[in-house]
Order: C-alpha cells, then structure tokens, then sequence
DNA sequence: CATTTTTAAGTGACATTATCACTTAACGAA
DNA sequence: TTCGTTAAGTGATAATGTCACTTAAAAATG
C-alpha cells in the first residue's frame, strides 16, 4: 500500500482497533503496510462453505452479513459484521483450516483491511494486543451467537419483532426491507412476520408498504419488550 | 505439582492436546509444571454469568455442559466440553474480560488442568502450536454453535430426538435420562418429548421407562434422519 | 414394612409458529 | 399501458409450546 494511504487510515484503523494502539513499537503501522485494502461491493459472496482464507478481514467500512442456510432454501441471519469486526469464522478457518457451516454476503458496499496468513501469524506471536484484539472478535461472536440460542429458542416472536424494528427505526425514519428479509433476520417465516406485522398494523403501531415499515408509535412497540432490553 | 505426576500425565495431555507436541522446546511440559490437576465432583457449577476466570482449563476427563437458561427458567444445552477440550468462553473472559451469558456444570467427575492466567498469556504469545490448539477449540464451539441455531431453526423435532437416541444409546444399551433433560439437551418443552417418545413407542422403536429408554428398533429410527447424517 | 415425599411422566385444552398452496397487489421496464 | 417480477396477503392444516393439572414410580422416613 502507498505510504500516504497508510497515514491516512492510520488513525482511523487505530481508532477502530483499540487494541492495537496497544502494541509496542510500530505494530499497528507495519500491519498496515503489509495489508492490502479492498473495497468489495454490495451482494457479493465473500465465502462460503468449503472456501479457503488467505487473508484476515478486518472491516473499515460496510456490513456483511453472515447466515446459514438450510437443505430447503429457509436461511438465518447470524449475525452481521460490522465497522471494527473482523470475521472469526474465515480466521478460524485461517487457523484450523475447518469447513464451516455458514456464507458471508456484504449487505452494502465494504471497506476492508486483507492481512495476509503469515502477516497475521507473525503478529499473533509478536503483539499481545493484537493477539487480544483477535480474541476480542472471536468471544463477542460466541456471545451473540449464544445470545441468538437463547432468543430462537425462548423468546417469542412479537417481542423479537418489535425489537428488532426498534433498533432498525424510528417513528420518522422508516425501515426499508421485506417480510422476507426480516424472516431471515429472525429465523421466521414470511406469512408469519407478515400477519405479525399486520397485527402491529392494526394495533397502529406501525404503518406498511411495500418494501418499507414506519414506526407510528414508538412506545407501544417498546411496551412489548421485557424491562431488561430498555 | 509433583514430578512424578507430570510425567504421569505427560503423554495423556499430549495425546488429548497433539497440538502441544508441535511447540519447539518444553511448552507442553512447562504448561504442566506451572499448571495444577483438579478434580471436580459431578453438579459442580463451574461458571455462571459474571464469574471471572482466573485459570485456562483444559479437560483431561469427564464432561461439563454449557447452558443457557430463561427467566421462565427453561434451559438448552449449548454444547458440552469432553475429554481434550477446553472451555472457550472462560477463556473469553480471561482475555476481554467479558460477562458471557451461560453457565457451565460437570455431568460427571471432572478431571482438569487449570493452567493459571500469567502462564495461559506466557504460552500463547510464546508457542504458535499452543496458539493453534486453543484457535482450534474456539472455531470447533463456534461451528457448534452454527450447526445448534441452523438444527433449532430448521430440523423437526422428530429427527432431532431420533438422531439423539441413536448418538447416545443402541439397542443394547438403554439412554438413563429423564425427558426434561432430553427437552433442555433439544431445547424443547418436556410435554413435547414426552408425546414424540410415546409416538415412537407405539411404532415400536422404543421402548420407555422411568429414567430410561430403550431403542428396539435402531433401522427405523436411523430412516427418519436425512441421508447426510449416516 | 407402610406411608409420606419427591420426582418423573401423562393428559387435555389451547396458543403460537411453521408450512403449503395458492391469490392479490405494487412496482419497474418494455 | 401492459407485462413480468417481486412483495405481500390468505386460509387450511401441521407442528410445537404452554398451562394447569393428574397419575405413577421411586426414594425417604417413621
């Protein structure tokens, strides 16, 4: 990479890394310099089962969405990855070299830093704030994914619902995205999320179109959710 | 710990953790001077959220399964730690010092070696072969994980319950366990077992009582799970 | 040994969620 | 404007979860 790019991302990979402000000497530098930056448009697959990583992500800019799929076409959201984040599964897959069950697709278009293998190896042994920064990603993936456990299977689906257009919206900006989609989010199924959805409606909690949902009554909605998630 | 206890165990631990036989020098031994055996009684609550964690443990035998509970107090098995493997998200919590939102109890006598902190961040910065086995233990929960939200959310609960009896019992050998551990092991609700096991019962694939069930049918059983599963 | 006490399992009614096989409506492009 | 595509709606039915119990087996106790 070219010296004055480096400067200029340097602060804000620094800023996005914490941990790796932490490192003695020039660590968080040299990393840059033997990474490669990569700007990777929205929709595109960036792996899938069975792929091989060269490279640890870390992403500047952007989401990608992580999500398993099953034999009959149903998927789920696992969780998405997100400015800061580094995908842990293609770094497991770096380390163990194990399949992994699941397929990463950039939601917009993203921003990210490629560290190469034996960059990223030599710099686990060298720095223990990278090595932290690593094992940061990887215990706050754990956390969501047994966070996501708990919901599938406890929580009901009004709340995960209402929730989930809480934190997506607000009564001036709507959400833009299909009953599909959000069942994929949820792990549901569309007529479900729909009938859900029109229950808000008639409630006049919300307002519907196609393609986008308006939040008519922020409270309401919040009303539904347990007093631990306010 | 004693000398001789170290070279009792030497080649136990590097069978159960090969990874430590790759480390240059002594790191396998040295992990195991500085490290101390214990043994921990079957119930024993190991972590629950909001424990800090002093020690990397390493499973020399017996079991520990990870839960998750509700406020309604309905509990799922996230996964269990065996023979070889290691508790990730204490771990976790070593290193980022984050609460993780389960709990861990031994289903059995436990043996394990605690390797302290100090030595635990020794090791990893010193040893790419230690690096790679604790790497390893992290990706094999988090593919655990992604295979437990895709079962969850996608299989019926039929060939989940089938595919259990058939993991942990043969016709021979009857599974001792009551249905609200099989529901909590499923995530399910134990009415709901209790009805798919009669069911199976009146085919004639099982045969149930108090604490225990019997498989009389292993091929039947088998014809319900998806081919991939063979 | 007989009798509580505890724990496991069974049951019916009902609620929620998922699935299937469609139809209807909205939007964008030709 | 019409046509093709994608999003959303619908009714019937199946699967699973929840509730409020009852029944039965095993364990503990006198």
């Amino acid at each position: 990479m070219e010296l004055h790019k480096v400067m200029e991302l340097k602060n804000t990979i620094l800023q996005l890394f914490p941990k790796l402000n932490d490192a003695k000497g020039t660590d968080g530098i040299n990393i840059l310099e033997h990474s490669q930056q990569m700007t990777i448009p929205e929709g595109t697959t960036v792996f899938h089962q069975g792929d091989q990583c060269l490279n640890y992500l870390l992403i500047i800019s952007g989401s990608v969405k992580v999500i398993t799929r099953a034999e009959n076409g149903r998927e789920i959201v696992l969780y998405h990855i997100t400015r800061g984040g580094s995908c842990v599964l293609t770094t497991s897959c770096l380390i163990s070299s194990e399949d992994y069950p699941a397929e990463g697709i950039t939601e917009s278009d993203v921003l990210a830093l490629a560290i190469p293998k034996p960059i990223f190896e030599q710099y686990m042994g060298e720095s223990k704030a990278f090595r932290k920064q690593v094992f940061h990603s990887y215990g706050d993936r754990l956390i969501k994914l047994i966070t996501l456990v708990e919901e599938i299977s406890f929580a009901k689906l009004d709340i995960r619902l209402a929730k989930y257009l809480l934190v997506n919206g607000s009564v001036n900006t709507p959400i833009r995205t299909t009953h599909q989609a959000l069942a994929t989010e949820l792990g549901s199924a569309r007529e479900v999320i729909s009938r859900q959805l029109k229950e808000f409606e008639n409630r006049g909690w919300v307002q519907l179109k196609r393609g986008r949902i308006e939040i008519t009554n922020h409270d309401a909605l919040a009303s539904l959710l347990p007093s631990s998630s306010h």
